[in-house]
DNA sequence: CGGGATCCGAGAGGATACTG
DNA sequence: CAGTATCCTCTCGGATCCCG
């Protein structure tokens, strides 16, 4: 089975890593961030939200529906399945997942802030290296 | 080269992806969200750091390299490397970096905070999947 | 339409040995 | 001590096919 978005356990002997780590790499992962800034807005449905973060970037079903699977069980998504035909499925932010989500775009907007700063590092960086 | 901590670029046409997902990719990687958070007490040297991290969970010489050249390549991290034999390297938050620790050790306490609902969301929610 | 199951390549990440 | 270089393993994540 395993969801695994990440690692379950590390140590052989199957102690458990410091949990919340955990849920921090849930959040912070490469498809969580847009899943939960994205349903900031509104409810979306699975193909809707698709598309949408298919704007930013390109995301798998399988990637989709594993994060989404991730944060439902974390919490912090609600998943409303239609009895439908087709299928219907809306997914929407929970409290704790509205919370989730205004710490991680509070993130998100201060390193787009930063983004220039963080460009001429770089290059400074990159020319040290260049000469040597 | 490439540092690479992460993926570089993301379109054939090597169009470049949003670029600021790269630098919240990299403090909030895995062994990137430590190194920060230990960095806000004080300065460390390069074992004295990796020390420190282990206690919470074991990183390698090479990640630990890896995250370092990173985060110092992004501005956020300084590296004083004082020419005497042994060796001695000393590693400090930047300014900027200092603003990245404060984000993502919010990000980390929130996350700490909330622990108790997560966990039993989890349980409501593999409750579920066991009855079915 | 909203997924599951499977296969596969690429990159993350650890272990070890070596260097200045 | 503070890395670098190499090898090796394992997981992430995409592509494809299938099902209700």
């Amino acid at each position: 089975m395993a969801v695994s978005m990440t690692e379950q356990e590390w140590r052989p002997d199957g102690e458990t890593m410091c949990p919340y780590r955990l849920v921090l790499e849930h959040v912070t992962s490469r498809w969580g961030v847009l899943v939960l800034i994205s349903l900031m807005d509104r409810p979306y449905r699975f193909s809707e939200l698709r598309r949408a973060i298919s704007d930013v970037r390109p995301v798998s079903e399988k990637m989709l529906t594993q994060t989404l699977q991730t944060l439902e069980r974390d919490g912090m998504i609600h998943r409303d399945a239609k009895p439908v035909i087709p299928p219907r499925v809306d997914y929407s932010l929970t409290d704790l997942g509205r919370e989730a989500a205004e710490q991680v775009r509070g993130l998100a907007e201060w390193t787009a802030r930063r983004m220039g700063q963080v460009r001429e590092a770089r290059e400074r960086y990159d020319a040290e290296k260049g000469r040597g």
